[in-house]
DNA sequence: ATTTAGGTAAACAGAA
DNA sequence: ATTCTGTTTACCTAAA
């Protein structure tokens, strides 16, 4: 239990092996700690605020620890297994959570009390329950948005039967439509993908009024039980409170309203929903301006001749201007997302896929592309035809090009014209201007260690050095993983959690809500940032094994990352909001703290 | 403002 | 002599 030791007692050391963010999250607790220490004589505001920090810095260790969890099976476990454990586990906090509410009202019932404060103390539990359950049902809902977990109403049972047990009818009814709820909008949304993580073809339309509307498909599922008596309020649907993380049911609109103004007023913690909410909105609309295009591509796609697609389709968003004809070398501002959908699942996706692998789109020159530098490998191969088609110059460097050529030969190794020959004929973009970018590539062998001339009977040929190759990626990681220091250094700090969260959602567009993008450059870039610095902390003596090294994993590790990515960047979310709570009676603990 | 890294151009040399 | 291959330098630009 995280948090029955109270909340003076050291923590009782993480299970999971990264030391780094174990220390941090130790840091974090500690400095909540300390202002959390009950008094003798408490009041019940400073329950409420005492028990809502325990469920905080509780919720957030353990998010930490699951995130550490999955990254440490995610070059292993499939989809599933992750989804479940991630489900599983949240199922777990969240029912010790409910144990140990009981579990401290039943221990101060004992011990000190009058009938007045035990039933001030009633109210903080029931308080103290229904955020544990707002928390849960948030956390599930997000999660579920993302398709990352699908919830049957029977997985829920054990906490459903939990609650039935001690609380009262109310909370009886409203778990009901925490659990109720989900799985109908879960199963409108997505009963077509399927697969975790595929919300490709399941993404409703987005509101147009990101704020105001942000349950389309559960007001759709609810528009015959719903009285249209009611005021029609975007916040209010079917009798309950459509804040996200409330659900809260009411008699009646008025007594909505009240509550409106009471529990949603303009604070801080509403501010932070809000904040959220709006980066869900702004997700689903990257979300569905991508699949438009992809829809528009595969529209195009499919009327126009397949052999010579030369009104370039788009390439799955990929590169926002076709550029059909006299493209200006290296400056295509490319939308730093990726294509969504694999055009071709091409048998050879196996051969070059490293853990980290790059992904990153964007114009040639840009440092994303090579940052995470990262094989190309998936979105290359995902794309391979609408490269080979289209006069789109590829959004990757010239050496990682260069590694992808030789990795996919057979023997690992290429002459210089053979490196040519796979340029062109991967590229349509390289059929041209040859001498330009023959020069770069020739310029590019010569210039980074990483690529190994060896002679040979017949002449030379160009090989990878792995080493070479991964030697340079700490030094350019370096700068970029702000968010992964954030989160060790600052974990406990809410405004700089969230800040790095949401400056990692601005720049680089995750499509936070789009697991549809498994090709995500951003995604897999941070995800490989993310798992490098891991990997850096718990992985001392593997760092270099060329056997399980990052040339050859298999397939589903990509997927995998965009997995742990998301859980991860939920959890951010989680966090971040979790701490804008206004519930810190004094603000001692506030700053982040220097070391 | 500075540094870093990638892209481009070009000069040059040696080998085929 | 020409072309190919490879190295190196310089410059520009974007990003950090």
């Amino acid at each position: 239990m995280m948090q029955e030791a109270g909340p003076e007692a050291p923590s009782n050391g993480t299970t999971n092996q990264n030391g780094v963010v174990a220390g941090a999250e130790g840091g974090a607790r500690d400095v909540r700690a300390k202002s959390a220490t009950p008094s003798s004589d408490i009041t019940a505001a400073d329950l409420v605020n005492f028990q809502q920090q325990q469920v905080n810095i509780s919720l957030v260790s353990f998010l930490i620890d699951l995130f550490a969890t999955l990254l440490n099976h995610f070059t292993q476990q499939p989809l599933e297994v992750l989804s479940l454990c991630l489900q599983q586990q949240l199922q777990d906090f969240y029912k010790k959570q409910q144990e140990q509410l009981h579990l401290q009202l039943f221990q101060q019932h004992g011990s000190k009390q009058q009938s007045k404060e035990v039933s001030a103390q009633q109210l903080v539990f029931q308080q103290q329950l229904l955020q544990v359950q707002q928390l849960q049902q948030q956390h599930l809902l997000s999660l579920q948005r993302q398709g990352l977990l699908s919830i049957q109403p029977n997985q829920n049972l054990p906490l459903h039967s939990l609650t039935q047990g001690m609380i009262p009818a109310e909370l009886q009814q409203l778990w009901k439509e925490v659990t109720g709820a989900p799985v109908k909008e879960e199963n409108s949304a997505s009963n077509n993908g399927h697969r975790g993580l595929d919300l490709t073809s399941a993404s409703p339309a987005p509101p147009k009024n990101p704020l105001l509307n942000q349950h389309p498909t559960t007001n759709g599922q609810y528009s015959t039980l719903d009285d249209h008596s009611h005021h029609s309020h975007p916040l209010y649907g079917h009798g309950v409170c459509k804040w996200p993380g409330c659900e809260a049911v009411f008699e009646d609109f008025q007594s909505f309203l009240k509550h409106l103004n009471n529990e949603h007023a303009l604070d801080d913690r509403s501010t932070a929903q809000c904040r959220v909410q709006m980066q869900v909105v702004q997700q689903l609309e990257l979300q569905l301006a991508k699949d438009k295009e992809r829809l528009q591509a595969m529209m195009t796609h499919l009327h126009v001749k397949s052999t010579e697609p030369k009104p370039t389709p788009q390439p799955l968003n990929l590169v926002s201007k076709s550029v059909p004809e006299a493209s200006p070398p290296l400056s295509l501002p490319q939308t730093p997302t990726t294509p969504t959908a694999p055009l071709t699942p091409l048998s050879q996706a196996h051969s070059v896929i490293t853990p980290t692998s790059l992904h990153t789109v964007g114009p040639i020159r840009r440092r994303y592309s090579d940052k995470y530098n990262m094989p190309i490998s998936p979105d290359i191969v995902q794309n391979k035809e609408f490269y080979m088609n289209a006069d789109v110059r590829p959004p990757f460097t010239y050496a990682s090009l260069i590694r992808q050529a030789i990795l996919e030969s057979p023997e690992k190794q290429l002459t210089l014209n053979e490196i040519y020959n796979w340029f062109t004929r991967m590229f349509a973009y390289f059929r041209r201007n040859a001498a330009t970018w023959k020069n770069a590539v020739r310029h590019n062998l010569s210039l980074h260690k990483c690529f190994v001339r060896v002679e040979n009977v017949k002449g030379a040929v160009w090989t990878v050095d792995e080493l070479e190759f991964q030697k340079r990626r700490p030094q350019k990681i370096s700068g970029s993983p702000a968010l992964v220091k954030n989160i060790q250094t600052n974990l406990g700090y809410g405004p700089a959690l969230s800040a790095a969260f949401q400056a990692s959602m601005a720049e680089n567009n995750i499509p936070l809500y789009t697991t549809a993008s498994i090709g995500s450059p951003t995604l897999n870039s941070l995800a490989n940032a993310i798992r490098e610095e891991m990997n850096g902390a718990m992985d001392h003596g593997n760092s270099n094994g060329s056997d399980s090294s990052p040339g050859r994993s298999p397939l589903p590790v990509n997927n995998v990352h965009c997995t742990v990515l998301c859980y991860f960047v939920i959890i951010a979310s989680i966090s971040a909001a979790l701490f804008l709570h206004p519930y810190e009676t004094n603000n001692t603990s506030e700053k982040p703290l220097s070391s």
